[in-house]
DNA sequence: CTCCGTGCAAACTTTTTGCAACGGG
DNA sequence: CCCGTTGCAAAAAGTTTGCACGGAG
């Protein structure tokens, strides 16, 4: 099954070239940073990151993800609990949305049916001419309690 | 014209009753605030309510939103930038939705047309089953450039 | 040889907390 | 009086930065 930007062989060789364009480096740790995005399917924090197996210095891990935020390959995203977490772009994954869990500030994908997403888009372009902002782009999120706080 | 609760009238009236039932009291502190939210209009950090004229400490600006936050009177957001901000629940205000500015983190309230809420709501209901998350609201957030950022 | 990337520690920003004083009911 | 509330200062939590070293091109 294809999906634009969805195989996981491709998105190093997409990084590598994003990176490329902004002149750094795809090293060691950066790769293996992408990779952990790829396996966590969801947006992570940085002590997520550490559990999971990252092995450089926290400020590496602030380093590069930011770096990697600027060349493309990674959002960072503020939840409601003080933690920034960070997922890798859609152009390097799949169109999806977010659930909140109120309670811990966890954030899972969600992939909405097309259906969905044209009224979602509709919703976005009836919104965006009530609004003197240069609208590019919307967010869905579902606010609700994780499996783990319930 | 009429609508739930957005009459700035009873808003105090009703934050007061909010407080009573979780024992606390409306000093004259947190009603400033309130009022401070009212006026703003839209989601505001500590350093802005300090500009609007908030004259109480830092530290009690944070225990009193934490308290109206407690009682169901306000409710705090994360944006991109990591500085909290504070608006009054829908109990208090209007149904709406925010802008959010992508460069400098900012928040602006939208109101959608109830075609377009009708739409939004479906679209949640969809997303709900297809996820072991207990959702219970959503939220619908157009990203963008303010007009200061522009 | 030259930079970019890294780890460590210190600095910085935002938010929370301890403590003593204040004040309304 | 009693106890919730306040201001101040210190602490805590998360993030960023300075610096020196090491490694890739």
């Amino acid at each position: 099954m294809f999906y634009a930007g969805g195989m996981n062989n491709d998105v190093h060789a997409i990084v590598d070239e994003q990176l490329r364009r902004a002149r750094q480096r795809y090293t060691g740790g950066r790769r293996q940073l992408v990779q952990l995005l790829i396996d966590a399917g969801r947006p992570v924090t940085i002590p997520e990151l550490q559990e999971i197996g990252a092995r450089q210095s926290q400020s590496s891990l602030y380093r590069n993800l930011a770096t990697l935020e600027q060349c493309g390959a990674v959002r960072r995203l503020a939840s409601t609990d003080d933690v920034a977490r960070y997922e890798l772009t859609e152009e390097l994954s799949e169109h999806h949305h977010h659930l909140l869990c109120s309670s811990c500030g966890r954030l899972e994908d969600v992939v909405l049916p097309p259906r969905i997403e044209r009224a979602l888009a509709e919703a976005a372009e009836e919104a965006r001419r009530q609004t003197d902002f240069d609208v590019d782009s919307h967010r869905f999120e579902l606010v609700g309690t994780c499996a783990t706080c319930n």
